[in-house]
DNA sequence: ATACTATATTCGAATGTTTGAATATTCCAA
DNA sequence: TTGGAATATTCAAACATTCGAATATAGTAT
């Protein structure tokens, strides 16, 4: 059981994982929002965004509702929400490191080392 | 920068989508280990642990401190075990939805569905 | 019925992650 | 300085994720 424990874990963070999937959560801090707002504000792929949502969706992050001919979509819990906001916190305490390792990662990097 | 800052929420959480990771990271709540007991506590083969270590030392999840032949790792910032924490409460707060999605997982499903 | 709009799914190529086996490094002790 | 213990790295195979293009479904209006 503890194992499987840290799979559901570790899936969940799995789903997070992505910067559209943040993008997408982030966006329905504020209220729920159909698949076509999020599509237009990210300005990204329809398929795209679908798929990711589809991700969110199997690891009930999101919850939607269906509306005629749209899909609404909401966080599911606010507890996700919190971790988000945590995690923002994380990152302003650790500005300088992110900013090391963000463009480390862009392979633009101009930090020394020895 | 609104993107890249994405980007690294999502490493972070991908850093920590993996259930061996998370059972390190557990451990190390109680305070620093070094690698040999975490291998021993895990289970794990050598070699696999180091490399996961590698990765939460990557994106500075924990830090390292050398002490003759051993190496001790903690974690760097406490926010992250409350990111945990969170997820323990989210679990328990979702416990049956959570099995249901573990037996889909394994494939050994029990559950209902129309 | 037909057409239209909104959303979802499937497919395959490209890319990234995970693993154990093998090997390397580093430190200490004899 | 040789040997052993602790940890890290490299490699390649297996597996998973991501994307856009194409296609499917479902609701609404004509």
């Amino acid at each position: 059981m503890q194992d499987s424990l840290r799979r559901f874990k570790a899936d969940i963070f799995q789903a997070l994982a992505h910067p559209t999937r943040i993008a997408i959560i982030e966006l329905l801090e504020g209220g729920e929002l159909s698949a076509g707002e999020l599509m237009e504000r990210l300005g990204m792929e329809q398929a795209n965004i679908s798929q990711h949502l589809a991700v969110l969706r199997s690891k009930q992050l999101v919850v939607n509702r269906k509306a005629g001919n749209q899909v609404f979509y909401a966080v599911r819990d606010p507890i996700i929400i919190k971790v988000l906001a945590l995690m923002r916190r994380y990152f302003q305490k650790h500005l300088k490191e992110a900013l090391e390792l963000l463009s480390e990662m862009d392979g633009s990097s101009v930090v020394q080392r020895q």
